[in-house]
DNA sequence: CCGTCTAATGGTAGCGCTAACACTATCGTT
DNA sequence: AACGATAGTGTTAGCGCTACCATTAGACGG
């Protein structure tokens, strides 16, 4: 009598592919080695011979093969989740922002996890619940990155933590950014090579670092030039549409007009332009505008505003590798070392600027 | 004579696990049951008693497990690959585009690939390069959707496309929009409420077919409230500022001027509100302005603008979902449905809008 | 000539999850 | 009573890749 049931035959089970896109074995097979040869030269591993790491990338290109992230992921043991938090009501800014983070995110396989918060107070408690739900780091842009209390809780977390534009660039954290005292400057010194002197400024929300730093550019700026500064020419705004207004009527009511107004951001430039042309004032003829950020606004409005643009997708998508690859080196026991990097802007020139007319010349000279 | 070297004693190998986080194991242990009755409580199924369900969710939310993305998408043996295609500048619905796209791709851990294009001819080979890619569905805002060699080369690709926000509802792809007509009837019968009877409008773009509809809500609304058409309030915009204000400067010279000037979308409102104010004309107490859309531009300005809003990333989220649900639906060997989804708008009313004055209503009146 | 070392490559066992089954009660049907 | 249908659950075998170790071939020193 014989008992089968020990060992039943092994059915025959569909294999569960429904793809028929090469794997790492298809490569192999074709370059006549080992899929682990081959998964080292995808990683650009060494100790590979020449020839075969040739063998390898010709199989490669002939099947047309890209590994599968899923896999790659899960055999790696890693599972790379970034947050994106955003206080920040800049849908421009935010576009940006997500394209680049998107795509470097596709790159190296990493989840992104989109947290909009109203405030800082608010992103504190969320923070903290989804670094204890396994996010490897969070990516900050201002005002975000500029609060104190943020960058507390990230240390406390012992969480990655890079700032995308931050105001400041101390801390532990990382940080990509523009060197914004240095865009006011050339700005500011465009400005004066039109043939400017009477240049207003107008100052972004106090809370946010770079406003500083966009002020000090300006003041260094006229100073290097032998321009005196006048403090009737210096108003404060808030980055909004509304506060550009009020400043830019300040501005446009003193006796000595200004023929060049410099706002801290393209919402307050649209609002001077608004004001501007309220009162009859030709948009560069006879005052020029000047923004900063290069948001859509900047070139949707007429006339399209010069501004200073900063590479936003550019210093996302360097986030989101970053804290690839600090997240990598925590693993194997390094000490992350913060980058904080300086990446260039761009003066773009559109239709805002242009020299002041003879007559405001005339007047200011007079005056 | 004991031969061992048939059956190497298995040598310890440490865990490849860095990270703790629970597994679904940890969970069907704690809910003593096997993994696979927890995933299927995970993912919905049915044929799961009601108290094993509740000890597994139980488990879940004790252990704050949440389920390994990687792994999940390797064992499902799919890889939902989704394009986002826009050529669309306004970089407001943009965002809100990303992020509805982003949230819902993350819940089904799909992989979102941005494509950004100058045009639908450019967009054209692109798709077929991604289609070939591997990528499992497309999703198309206006005016992508609203290209018939775009829609055409789709049904030629097999791909699944998802029209955002598209002027029609035709064709075997799915779609999710708004009643642009009946929004647009909403927003004309509250400009009538509130005693206007001269109201302009500006058309939009006459590529995207929303335009046309919108016009006619216009039109449908003046009908009923008995209020004769008049051509000479009809302009034809392209949707841009400048061209808001090129339709702008030709309504609010007529002889009688209109009260309030309904825009196709919010850029040429902000237009329309820099004109106004150009000549003086106070919004709303002169004349109300309203968009389309609520874009950031539309909250931006001053005054805020009255203005529909589409549901925007409610319908990327959909759409994203749609693809994944199409793509194991063909898989699982059926026919995939074309879905059309009208989705409810709001109006958002802001400042921008008011009764006529009493003289504006006399001039006319006496006109 | 043999051990020792390094470079190059291969074998194996998972990573965490789910498809495709197998199995066991429970129930209604003939 | 024997049978099939069904609901609920468990078992097994992968998905495609890489970490970890084993193995082999050649280089080198004594």
């Amino acid at each position: 009598m014989s008992i089968r049931t020990t060992s039943p035959a092994p059915r025959k089970r569909a294999s569960r592919r429904s793809n028929t896109a090469p794997t790492i074995a298809d490569v192999a097979r074709e370059a006549q080695c080992s899929p682990m040869t081959v998964s080292r030269v995808i990683n650009g591993e060494g100790n590979v011979r020449e020839e075969t790491r040739g063998q390898v990338q010709q199989a490669i290109s002939k099947l047309n093969y890209s590994p599968n992230r899923a896999a790659r992921s899960l055999a790696g043991g890693e599972q790379l989740r970034i947050a994106l938090m955003f206080d920040n009501p800049s849908a421009s800014y935010l576009s940006e922002f997500l394209v680049g983070a998107l795509e470097e995110a596709g790159r190296i396989d990493a989840h992104l996890e989109v947290q909009s918060c109203e405030s800082a107070t608010e992103a504190l408690p969320l923070m903290r619940k989804l670094a204890e739900g396994g996010i490897s780091g969070f990516i900050l842009p201002p005002p975000l990155c500029d609060d104190q209390r943020v960058l507390d809780l990230t240390k406390d977390l012992g969480a990655i933590a890079i700032a995308v534009g931050p105001g400041k660039a101390e801390g532990s954290h990382g940080a990509f950014m523009i060197d914004d005292f240095q865009a006011a400057y050339d700005m500011t010194q465009h400005i004066i090579g039109l043939g400017h002197v009477r240049i207003g400024f107008i100052i972004g929300n106090p809370e946010q670092v770079a406003s500083g730093r966009r002020l000090n550019g300006y003041r260094a700026a006229l100073e290097k030039a032998g321009i005196e500064p006048s403090d009737d020419l210096i108003v404060q705004g808030r980055f909004t549409y509304r506060s550009g207004m009020a400043a830019a009527e300040k501005l446009l009511a003193l006796d000595q007009r200004p023929t060049a107004i410099f706002a801290s951001n393209d919402d307050m430039a649209a609002a001077v332009v608004a004001v501007a042309h309220r009162i009859h004032l030709d948009v560069p003829n006879d005052i020029t505008v000047c923004g900063f950020d290069d948001t859509a606004m900047a070139s949707t409005i007429w006339p399209e505003l010069t501004t200073i643009r900063q590479p936003i997708r550019e210093m996302t998508a360097k986030a989101v590798a970053a804290i690839g690859r600090i997240t990598r080196a925590r693993r194997s026991g390094e000490k992350p070392k913060a980058e904080q990097t300086i990446l260039p802007y761009t003066l773009v020139r559109r239709e805002s600027d242009a020299a002041p007319s003879l007559a405001a010349s005339k007047r200011n000279g007079a005056g």
